[in-house]
DNA sequence: ATTTTTTATATCACTTAGTGGCATAGATAA
DNA sequence: TTATCTATGCCACTAAGTGATATAAAAAAT
């Protein structure tokens, strides 16, 4: 009888990335390396670091996207005042925002349409 | 001498996806189709729609994404809390919050890493 | 050259999403 | 049994986000 698989039942992979990680994640189990507890925070560290972004870097970004401030708070489901807020520095970017902004700086404007 | 290109000087297209874009409308402006002012709009239009999504819809992502509220808090740069209020109606998910989910529902985790 | 449109800036008051803490309870796995 | 993860509930607070409108500069049309 082979040893089960740790992972399985609760977690089958859905994706490329997640699937090399469970793998991986479950190989290390069997091996006694790690707790099964402990997989579900590999989750959340292969995330890549959400970087902050001042309002310097979100006009250059937004300059090298060739976005006018409307076009940008339309990708980003947003509104054009808040744009202009954030690069007069008068606001910053929620969370979900940076995370945005981070997704158009890696992927450009493709990766985020 | 040849007819200038319209777009080039100020709209060089980085991505391919608006790269074919501004080819087209480029297109579409020699032919007198179109007029140049136009073009800018051609950015926003280009845009999949985001669409809304209420406290069940946002569980149901979740779960097919076998993501614990506090990874899906992680993948989206939020709270915990923030997903346990949306999943429980109390609130909804802002502007860019809701661009994530429908980036999340599209591309899956792949695209929102 | 002049007219029109886009783009960006600015200010206002308001709304509401988001946060953080903490306590409870169920499910899951050691 | 014991420990951990997961989800829920309640609280009050903060700050991001919105919408309207007016102005000015930049760009592109005629």
């Amino acid at each position: 009888m082979q040893p089960k698989r740790i992972i399985e039942a609760k977690q089958k992979a859905r994706t490329p990335l997640l699937g090399a990680i469970y793998e991986t994640a479950d190989d290390l189990a069997r091996l006694g390396l790690i707790e099964k507890r402990t997989m579900s925070r590999y989750q959340a560290l292969c995330l890549a670091p959400v970087e902050p972004f001042d309002a310097e870097q979100i006009r250059l970004l937004r300059k090298r996207q060739r976005l006018s401030q409307t076009v940008l708070a339309a990708v980003l489901n947003t509104s054009p005042s808040t744009i202009r807020k954030w690069e007069a520095g008068e606001k910053r970017p929620s969370g979900p925002s940076l995370k945005l902004l981070n997704l158009l700086a890696r992927k450009g404007l493709d990766g985020v349409v």
